[in-house]
DNA sequence: AGGGGATCGAACCACTTGGTTCGAAAAAAG
DNA sequence: CTTTTTTCGAACCAAGTGGTTCGATCCCCT
């Protein structure tokens, strides 16, 4: 252990605090650690290392030099490899899950709702970037398997309750016939994305979906959920 | 532990070599790095490891405890820890997909075809020991491409393959009305493990599935499939 | 202009890595 | 038995690891 003392986690509480002391713009000089612009930098340069490397295959060499920043600095803004790692992944999980359900409003037809949705949801899920996230965090998923965990719940569980709460409405407004609405929102998922996303993951395909493979299997898919679930 | 071996895959040079050279049974000394018996012990070992470190935080050392084998042998029969791995990958593929596909056979009824199918499926694919060994792979896919991709074409996709000509010939047959048949492959395969796989592949549930749970996602979508497909 | 502190960068630390070497032990062959 | 050869085990190697230290910069604030 050591000398270094600044408060370690920081940035939630520092920028709080920061708000608090001051409604206006806030510019003075900032303490060691607390420049968010800096830390940013530190981030993005690790989201490259680790999202190409993984993990363990990382190192904070790679960190130093892609990031731009020297490896002290590196070590005021984070405690640990480990630390750095796991508020990446905090970013990967709050990217993936931004901008998708917004879908479900403004078309108050139920198919191209679905529609639209499941090409958002398609769309980001199977891009190169959230490709390699979801890698990375499946990847340390058995040894780390707390950060892992969040992970799901913060991001995939939360959407699905999204998903859920649309369905539902829509099977109390008589357009929907569903018994199990919990299994039909893991379906629905699933089928917009049939074909395209564990091709992905497993690097069968390396460039992302184009249109029309996306169109193919969210229509596909958003079809085939009507026809079993639609008022008949 | 160990040894009690059928030696079911892998060290195909071995045996074709034995084969060839002897017709009744061989058991003179064998050459060094020959013997098929340790070499499944060292690979059990570095199973043992690599499922739940990855390839990278796992070490030579881990795996030379862990088999029981000193480092030198280790080094006689693979001749780096990432020769060791792949060999190790082409069992994780060829056990994922062993005795599944039997389950079509014998069930004359589609529907109740269907479900076998879909029962062994996804008690295998969501089961600990594959879904360890697919984070394995998955982990290191951005930086392995060639392999993890040999890995789903060896795999997964020669499992599409064999559902696809199911389909078709119950398409034929008038059973099912279906347009895209390949994009039906990939449904039926997703919709059986509804709800199951991305929980156990991100680790947000760490035991098997009950058979209740197995249940209600292949009935679910085998109902499902058949709603949408089924002939009318 | 000058002082203070965040950042740099390179050396440094103890330790682990994949991989090799080599004499001793073990075991099968003759 | 002796010989032969695989295996063991531990030492060894160079390179790289995460992490620390520290003087030299550089930049902001007064």
């Amino acid at each position: 252990m050591s000398s270094t003392k600044t408060c370690s986690t920081s940035l939630s509480t520092a920028n709080v605090l920061e708000a608090a002391l001051s409604g206006d713009e806030r510019q003075g000089r900032l303490a060691a650690g607390q420049d968010p612009a800096k830390r940013q930098q530190i981030l993005e340069g690790a989201d490259r290392v680790f999202s190409t490397m993984g993990f363990d295959a990382a190192s904070m060499n790679d960190i130093t030099r892609e990031a731009g920043v020297s490896k002290g600095t590196i070590y005021v803004y984070f405690d640990s490899k480990e630390e750095l790692f796991l508020e990446l992944c905090i970013g990967y999980r709050d990217k993936l899950f931004s901008g998708i359900y917004s879908a479900f409003e403004g078309n108050h037809n139920l198919r191209d709702a679905l529609i639209a949705f499941g090409k958002a949801l398609s769309i980001k899920v199977t891009s190169d970037m959230v490709i390699r996230s979801q890698r990375v965090v499946i990847g340390v998923a058995q040894r780390m398997p707390s950060m892992s965990r969040s992970f799901y719940e913060q991001g995939p569980k939360k959407g699905q309750a999204i998903v859920k709460a649309f369905l539902e409405k829509h099977v109390a407004a008589g357009d929907l016939e569903i018994e199990d609405t919990e299994l039909a929102t893991h379906q629905l998922s699933d089928l917009m994305m049939s074909g395209l996303f564990k091709r992905r993951l497993f690097g069968f395909t390396d460039k992302e979906p184009t249109e029309e493979e996306i169109n193919r299997a969210v229509i596909g898919g958003v079809d085939m959920f009507l026809r079993a679930y639609g008022k008949r």
